[in-house]
DNA sequence: GAATCAGATAAGTGCATGCTTATATGTTTT
DNA sequence: AAAACATATAAGCATGCACTTATCTGATTC
């Protein structure tokens, strides 16, 4: 099941770090391991794990393997999300706080 | 960090269940169980869980524990998912076909 | 074409996690 | 107050998963 795989891909924090990290521009995998303390098949093995999940998607370039967001797997969770928007009235103040305070 | 403790607790899909099952109304551990083959012990540590990323909540009724969403998780959640909208657009249309489908 | 480089894969290891059985806690019923 | 019941907790076990080192593949450079 594809929503497993997203929901499994982002249970480990260095994954959404590298997921984050992308949101900000796609790069290469060499370039994705800057500042963060990875091994370079660590970084192979998340970024296979991501790519499974469609929340990445890789372009050969050469020798270089460039990797962005795949739109795909975040429209999955909003998806799931959307299941159970009923429950958001409850918390909309807090979310619009949440998306105000995000776009500083 | 509150947000690992919701995507842990989402990656399980039995708590998806569990999650979805009291999204179409409040009940008790022990309702919960029936139609999903799952062990009283086993129940009670998934609830545990869900509880810890704030993902249900919990309300003593005599000896009975009733459990509900709690819309914080979803907020985290929808949180997390704000950050990267700026990906939205190029799958809005996947996105709004998804939130129709399940409007039936 | 040999050396170098980017990245993927293989195999092994330790810890996290979801389950089990057994037992404890707290509440209601008789 | 004893029995029955709903749920939680404890302890042990098997599997999953994130990491490691070693090696492989494919592309580029010299």
């Amino acid at each position: 099941m594809i929503e497993n795989d997203i929901f499994k891909a982002l249970a480990d924090p260095t994954r959404r770090a590298i997921f984050e990290k992308l949101a900000n521009g796609s790069m290469n995998a060499s370039a994705l391991r800057e500042g963060i303390d990875i091994s370079q098949p660590a970084m192979s093995q998340h970024l296979s794990v991501l790519r499974n999940a469609s929340l990445v998607r890789e372009e050969r370039q050469g020798r270089f393997v460039n990797y962005e967001v795949n739109p795909d797997g975040l429209a999955q969770i909003a998806g799931w999300l959307a299941k159970y928007r009923a429950y958001w009235p409850a918390r909309i103040d807090a979310l619009k706080a949440l998306l105000k305070e995000m776009d500083q």
